[in-house]
DNA sequence: GGAAACCACAGGCCTCCCCTATGGTTGTGA
DNA sequence: TCACAACCATAGGGGAGGCCTGTGGTTTCC
């Protein structure tokens, strides 16, 4: 990398100097001593090896080297204004990008209002929602490459994270026969059912799923899996044509059963089963604004929709 | 003036961690201590009061803003870069401007051949031959709005300047007249001759009437003009028409004559006068490369055409 | 000729920069 | 699981540079 020799000090310093075209006026302008300016002038001019400014009685008069020099000694500071200023925008949501994580299933019923919230709020900004699956959002929040994110708190390894609870939602049974959603569906029931579960590849992490194999374990048994595919909404329309029974978090239900299986319904798990969904970042971290904002966002979403803690 | 609250150092050591995605390899990069780019960049957030890195176990993540800043910064050390280029592309005579003051008369026989020996030798300069008259360009001179020059020596008035005669050239009688110029002019015949005089605006100070002045002072005479102009082709021709006779450098009448008034010749004055051509510049200066070489090209030059001194 | 304006220089204080040394945390491999 | 390696943060010290005040020299203007 090349060296800088010279310093934007410097360089507002010639300019003030360039455009008084006298050093005390330029040092008056700028806050500084005189000979202060003169310093900063003499040092811009040798580290350059050339004269910049010809010293006579009264003032001092640019050389053709300054004349050159100027315009991009403006071009430098009017690109560091620029800089200070991007930063700032970004600061006060003006602009930039806002990255939050959260899991499949809640960004599935929260994360189309999240975003209209925040973009109706800060216009101007991108908004990133990352995150399949509540492991890969863990993963990036150690990784550094999210800063907070929503995620199902049963998966959830704690270790050097720190996490906050916000709200649970409570897993029904969803299927289309109605005689068995009459009463809530036991453990017992449940292992015998055959049941279609949505995400496949991340079936030993999913919270849904390690709230199940607890409850199953509990009463000796297995869970059993007769369809496995990767989201809720083929497991929710695969219910609805008959073919299988689900257990996926109410909201999800709520949402998806009008749409995608019109004549299924759903029923409690006995005794009663809940994700917990909670707020996740690095132990330790100081949230930036952006972050807080999304947390807070996020926050009234899903206790609109879930039971809030 | 908006305060920078930033500084070059801050920007490279920011770009170097961005790239590496650690500070201990950004140090490498630069050549400094790993504390040493650690503080840096926890200077540079403080002072945008963002976070730019999220520090994880192993190396660190840019952040969001930091993303935003990366483009403005590379900018901003691609402008610093650009001018301190600039500089010594000038420096090195590669491009920027040249310019060099040199009073009407010797412009005239010499001005030309000396833009072009510097074009031929630096293609890319521009060249500014600055001046009309010995005294406005002396005026420049001590104004610090020119480096060097070439000047008329008698009109010289030194103080604070530092005057090195290179030359000097003969004052000739020139007239149409054939039998004027048998035999030397002396003061006598000068005070009664029909004159025309360029330089009309200077007339107080140019440097040939002030010889000529000198010359007639010592027999008691008043130099007579019959015509006065402002340059020297306009006085050359009238003597070609026969209106007038006239006194020029003996340079400028071998140029002009044969091309203003083909039908006039000269005689040298009795006794001989000359005038002094001499280079100029600020007492105490140290000049330039580019008006070292125009010194050189102009003494070169003139010393071809006048008597070396 | 004197006053005013302006730049250069000197000396001192203080900040900032960069270093080395060391401790804490995370990730990795045996 | 434990030790090692990698990496960042902190502390303390030396040196350079920035900015100040005070002063002298030069030019300009009245």
């Amino acid at each position: 990398m090349v060296v800088t020799v010279l310093s934007l000090h410097q360089l507002t310093c010639f300019l003030a100097t360039y455009e008084q075209g006298s050093l005390t006026a330029a040092a008056e302008e700028l806050g500084y001593a005189q000979p202060s300016v003169s310093e900063q002038i003499r040092s811009l001019e040798k580290s350059l090896g050339v004269q910049l400014f010809r010293r006579v009685g009264r003032g001092v008069v640019p050389t053709t080297v300054a004349d050159t020099l100027r315009p991009h000694a403006e071009r430098v500071l009017a690109a560091v204004e620029e800089a200070q200023q991007s930063v700032q925008r970004v600061k006060s949501l003006e602009t930039g990008t806002i990255r939050f994580g959260m899991f499949g299933t809640a960004r599935l019923y929260a994360g189309a209002g999240l975003v209209a919230d925040v973009l109706s709020r800060y216009p101007g900004v991108r908004v990133e929602l990352i995150g399949q699956n509540s492991m890969d959002v863990q993963e990036d929040l150690r990784r550094g490459r999210l800063e907070a994110a929503m995620i199902a708190v049963p998966s959830v390894n704690s270790e050097g994270l720190e996490v906050t609870p916000i709200a649970r939602d409570e897993l029904v049974y969803i299927s289309r026969d109605p005689a068995r959603l009459e009463t809530p569906v036991t453990a017992h029931r449940l292992a015998l059912a055959s049941l279609v579960m949505p995400e496949t590849t991340w079936r030993a992490d999913d919270s849904t799923r390690k709230v199940l194999r607890q409850m199953l374990h509990e009463t000796g048994r297995n869970p059993q899996t007769r369809i496995e595919v990767e989201d809720v909404e083929t497991a929710v329309e695969l219910v609805g044509m008959g073919y299988a029974d689900s257990v996926v978090p109410k909201g999800a239900a709520l949402q998806l059963l009008p749409r995608l299986a019109p004549g299924a319904g759903w029923a409690s798990l006995r005794p009663r089963q809940y994700d917990t969904f909670a707020i996740v970042h690095r132990a330790g971290a100081t949230l930036s604004i952006a972050a807080q904002l999304m947390i807070e966002l996020a926050t009234a979403r899903i206790r609109a929709i879930a039971d809030p803690l």
